[in-house]
RNA sequence: GCCUCAAUAGCUCAGCUGGUUAGAGCACUUGACUGUUAAUCAAGGGGUCCUAGGUUCAAGUCCUAGUUGGGGCG
């Protein structure tokens, strides 16, 4: 089967939903953040570490496992399940994102594909709408992106004008090639913070009837916080009820508070892995710089109270220790206690929601978050 | 004892024939990161240029002596 998404209920105070998205691989519940596992991977973590941090469903991208090991080599082992160990759902990225961070410039944007050259090696390359979602049905994803354009923040009205409507003829293409029984289709609005461009771009994607809509083209190359507010709200009133919505990109704790309140139910993000590997971590009162002198002899664990395996078992100091002396193990907990801090925004969110009082929840933990 | 080479940032070293405010990498400190080209990037602090004399308008740079270290010869 497809997934399925039920809508469970919403806050009576906002349009923070409640809902849980059902797939062969399991139940998700949402408002869900998805840790990004790129290459077939959450970066230095096994399978079983990003379970246990409480992660339902994780991301991957078409555009690096087509480049290595190549999408037939992922379908001869078994899918992407099976090749990454990986027992949960998968969300797959459609390459969208690297039209915005490799193409070099415009010109490289045709109306029929994309011309990349490989990160790797120089290669020329064409992604095509149709060529990203035959990759996917093969990396047998449970949820599939189509293939769009995602603009930079700086794009013009005019520009984002003709992007949203080319991405939405890549939409119709891809759409029409896609011939994965058991996989899940997603739409991707665009229109940069421009009310007329989401609600065009909306509207026309649904027509499309997809499985489930995300709004992408945000937290792109310093969009102020403000635009992206923008974009969810011009975006969202015109997506179903009944479909699952897709924050792409977002995963700053605050940018995740804000989405559910504007009824986003699911979030992916690099930033808690990535940040961990260059030394931060997410906590109550902000984020802190884990290689930071005054923690040298620090022997509270990274964050008072935190249930994660990092917190449990190791101190400020000795996490400091590993990231000044470069051992990877440092990154992986700081990964591990990142990704298990969203997925327990997450967990209280719903909790939040369920109680109707969501819009107290997200003030209190932004005061707090803000207090330092 | 003699000859020779070296001595510049915490470390390893650049600084051509004398010429603006002596640099780099690493280390240290601080910050950034939002559908991963990113275990990355940026900024900052830090100097008795071994010491003492001398030459010169001007010395990290040339000269003399010394100190310390390396190498060689006795």
């Amino acid at each position: 089967m497809k997934i399925k998404y039920n809508l469970l209920k919403t806050d009576k105070n906002c349009k923070a939903r409640l809902g849980t998205i059902e797939t062969n691989y399991g139940t998700v519940e949402t408002p869900m953040f998805m840790p990004v596992g790129t290459r077939a991977t959450v970066k230095s973590l096994s399978p079983e570490e990003v379970k246990d941090c409480g992660s339902g469903i994780i991301l991957a991208n078409t555009y690096h496992l087509w480049l290595r090991p190549g999408e037939d080599i992922v379908n001869k082992c078994g899918g992407l399940h099976k090749f990454m160990n990986w027992n949960g759902p998968i969300l797959t990225d459609s390459g969208g994102f690297q039209v915005f961070s490799l193409a070099k410039n415009k010109k490289d944007i045709t109306e029929e594909g994309v011309h990349f050259k490989s990160h790797i090696d120089g290669t020329k390359l064409l992604l095509t709408p149709e060529k990203s979602i035959e990759i996917q049905n093969k990396l047998d994803s449970d949820i599939a992106m189509s293939f769009d354009e995602c603009p930079p923040a700086s794009a013009d009205y005019k520009y984002l004008k003709n992007s949203i409507e080319r991405t939405l003829r890549w939409a119709e293409r891809g759409k029409k090639v896609h011939n994965n029984p058991n996989q899940a289709l997603f739409g991707i609005v665009q229109g940069g913070p421009h009310e007329d461009l989401r609600r065009f771009s909306a509207e026309e994607t649904v027509k499309l009837d997809f499985d489930g809509y995300s709004i992408g083209g945000v937290a792109n190359d310093g969009e102020s916080k403000e635009d992206m507010y923008k974009a969810i709200d011009y975006s969202i009133p015109y997506l179903p009820d009944d479909k699952v919505r897709y924050l792409m990109g977002v995963g700053d704790p605050i940018d995740i508070l804000e989405g559910v309140e504007r009824g986003v139910d699911i979030f992916d993000c690099v930033l808690p892995t990535r940040i961990a590997r260059h030394g931060q971590a997410f906590t109550r009162t902000g984020k802190i710089h884990m290689k930071n002198a005054k923690y040298i002899d620090d022997l509270s664990p990274v964050e008072e109270g935190c249930d994660c395996y990092c917190c449990k078992n190791y101190s400020k100091a000795y996490v400091r220790h590993l990231l000044s002396v470069d051992e990877t193990f440092g990154g992986r907990l700081l990964s591990i206690h990142n990704i298990r801090f969203l997925i327990k925004l997450t967990e209280e969110i719903r909790e939040a929601i369920k109680e109707d009082r969501f819009l107290d929840y997200k003030k209190e933990f932004i005061n707090k978050y803000n207090s330092k």
